[in-house]
DNA sequence: CATCCGATGTTGACGGCGTCAGCAGGAGTG
DNA sequence: CACTCCTGCTGACGCCGTCAACATCGGATG
């Protein structure tokens, strides 16, 4: 393979940053961890930052798989919306501290393209995905986008479950609109 | 004053964190700045994420102060919802640092007992805000944040911008709910 | 008043990090 | 064979967070 060892220098990446969170995820133990020395990362990133980025990349089209099959699953506006909100949030807890680089660092960044175009892929199929009538247009793509990014911070920080709120309810709310005056959540359904 | 010092200690932290970025923010510079040296902040903080955790807690009540003023200038639900969004935007946009590290050590930390209570009495006070009629139930409050929140991400990283897609079209959008099939931004508006 | 003590502040040192330089081998090309 | 990239290595530097040990000083206590 061309880039055998860049994958896995990226491999190796994201299992420390599994396996021992974001602290841990150092150029020297990537480095080591794919059995090469320090320094070897040079030969492929020219920065830590640019590791972390096509890392970020990575685990961009991994939350797009899982999210994509979730909402396939499912026929009608209404039900892809909830499946698209709950499996984003349930990717986003269960890979924590992958979740948040990818929003940490990738989020910010617009100098590294391998990651924009990765965050762009996915929205256009994550769009196609949810409606069959075509995409939605790009401001409601970017309401759903960020919708479901700040229902996934507020998630894995613990927020949710701390007080006792159902992220079902929530998901109505935001589907529904929070403008709705008198929304109640719960009213639709259970 | 009591903890004069370590007031102190917090505004440099702060104007390194607004003039330097984040990364510039370390507790010798912090020290240093404060009239002091290194380790004098370790004399009023256990660790540097105490300290992260305080500042946080001040620009929190910051981005409310903002936020608060700007909502209590209209009238009307739906007004009182576009100057929160709009408000809170304009503000993490404006304070790009800040409104980072906020979200990024504080929003995760379950465990710094002055910064949750920071975001509490932020989410009371502007529920009490945006409806007279008493306080909004505290899954649509959730709804409220986390959607802000993701809109705060996705504008200070630049993806509305970059895609010269409304602010104000997006922020309508998720008022009306995304669910809303066939919605189309601007139609009420301009 | 003399003494003690806790709070505050200081310098020294350590290990770990990202990164710059310089050097080594090895594959492909003339 | 000589040359040149490409990949890899070790050494060194400066910065960081933090642990230890020491200095100062103001107030409480006898």
């Amino acid at each position: 393979m061309v880039d055998d060892t860049r994958k896995r220098l990226i491999e190796s990446a994201l299992s420390l940053l599994r396996e021992e969170g974001l602290d841990a995820v150092t150029l020297r133990a990537v480095g080591e961890l794919a059995g090469l020395s320090r320094m070897a990362p040079y030969r492929h990133f020219t920065d830590k930052t640019a590791l972390l980025a096509a890392l970020a990349a990575r685990v961009i089209t991994d939350l797009s798989t899982h999210v994509a099959a979730a909402v396939l699953r499912h026929a009608g506006r209404q039900e892809r919306l909830r499946a698209f909100y709950g499996s984003y949030v349930e990717y986003a807890v269960a890979h924590r501290e992958e979740y948040r680089l990818v929003f940490a660092s990738a989020f910010s960044a617009g100098d590294h393209p391998e990651m924009e175009k990765a965050l762009d892929e996915v929205m256009t199929a994550l769009s196609l995905d949810i409606t069959d009538h075509g995409p939605v247009n790009k401001a409601t793509m970017m309401a759903l986008m960020s919708t479901a990014h700040g229902l996934a911070e507020l998630a894995t920080a613990g927020h949710l479950a701390h007080k006792a709120i159902s992220l079902e309810d929530v998901i109505d709310i935001i589907i529904r609109g929070v403008g709705r005056s008198g929304a109640q959540p719960g009213a639709t359904r259970r």
